[in-house]
DNA sequence: GTTGTCAGCTTGTCTGAGGAGTTGATACGG
DNA sequence: CCGTATCAACTCCTCAGACAAGCTGACAAC
């Protein structure tokens, strides 16, 4: 810590120095940190600068401050943020996760499907064909995700949906990328397998379902190839 | 925020404010905050208090600040805590979350696996069979576990090993509570249909490798039913 | 042995003083 | 009229010092 570049705020770089020493094993769960002004000397900086960088771990869920008694690690390293990660992941990882979710989603959805899930598909499929044609390039983005959130949604499993929702943006982005690349890919992304999933699930066949979503998500990870 | 109940500190308070100002729509994404000093006239607390509140939604991704420029909402509300929500959420949700995952990773396994890949699974499961007879239960999990984690880090996908990844602690439990509750549940946790699963994954047969990790795992799933 | 007290530690908060980076207005030269 | 350089005002960043508030363990009194 002798010889900081300042790239970041000082804080922020006690902050991962903090963190590596928690990862290195310095600090064992559930361990004491030293006092806030035994760790600025430590650190070579002043103790509103330990403050916050201990804010910042406590923010992560890594650190716990208590008044009077001092800092304690409560985590040995933070949550991996899953935004970062899908975003710094291949693609095609991501869409085979993506596959993997809704693939087990259109199964479940078929043996759980209620009447209000039918409703959703009609409504999610016709916004979706209507902007298949004349929508700019956004709106037929939103309207695809429609209906696939509306098939996970139909599973009833809170995990798969909310799963899904954190997958989103970076299926999201990807779509827009290859919409720009390919101005025919709204054809070739075709209407009719998304018709057939939601058949095979409106018909309650597991297996179909499961299998209609599998061909269509693999043609549509095999675009980016 | 006049007459502020000390429960948690102030900074802390200080925080929830904001985020709850974020949410109610008084900054959009992409917004400038008010300054510091103002900030602390408004919230009627001193600046570094602020600084805290600032820096720990900076550790949630929520806000940014830029020496010179401001502090910025990047993120309308905190990142999803994936350990919370997998701890709030049905154990079933949470299995049949599991089963998409590992399924998905036994078929891409079954087209991947790396001779690496096989002795990690020869090793995985000479240690399951011992740690099944004799081990106390941490133990036997932990084999169990690490067996599972070979199959989905065979599949050679980042995500999907960090979703496994982000799965574990909470499946760890479960089996934990299972255990406690079932003596005889570790006979039943047949060591078979794991050499099964292996061995489909060895004869790259993606098919029967996701349909043998199905089954077992519909099993364990329908154990805590 | 049990209880009460308290000194010494810890974190929490405020204030004032500079340092450093950004931004937009303004003046200048073309 | 347009592009550029300058700069003043604004922002966050860091430090230091002071005091408040809470916790903990030692120690004395019972």
């Amino acid at each position: 810590m002798s010889v900081m570049i300042r790239r970041h705020p000082l804080a922020e770089q006690a902050a991962e120095e903090l963190l590596r020493r928690i990862g290195s094993g310095e600090w064992v769960l559930g361990a004491k940190l030293p006092g806030e002004t035994t760790l600025a000397a430590q650190l070579g900086v002043g103790r509103s600068t330990i403050r916050e960088a201990v804010r910042e771990l406590a923010g992560r869920r890594v650190l716990e401050s208590r008044q009077g008694a001092g800092v304690f690690v409560i985590a040995l390293q933070a949550a991996e943020d899953w935004d970062k990660v899908l975003r710094k992941a291949d693609i095609t990882d991501v869409l085979e996760g993506r596959l993997a979710i809704e693939t087990e989603g259109a199964r479940l959805a078929a043996t759980r499907r209620t009447p209000a899930d039918l409703k959703n598909f009609r409504y999610t499929l016709s916004d979706r064909q209507r902007a298949a044609v004349n929508a700019p390039d956004d709106w037929y983005i939103e309207a695809d995700l429609a209906f696939h959130r509306a098939v996970v949604t139909a599973a009833h499993n809170a995990v798969l949906t909310e799963l899904f929702d954190t997958f989103v943006p970076r299926i999201r982005r990807a779509m827009m990328d290859m919409l720009k690349l390919d101005e025919e890919h709204r054809h070739r992304h075709d209407q009719a397998a998304h018709e057939a999933i939601a058949d095979a699930i409106r018909a309650k066949d597991p297996e179909l379902a499961a299998a209609r979503s599998r061909e269509h998500l693999s043609a549509v990870r095999s675009l980016v190839n």
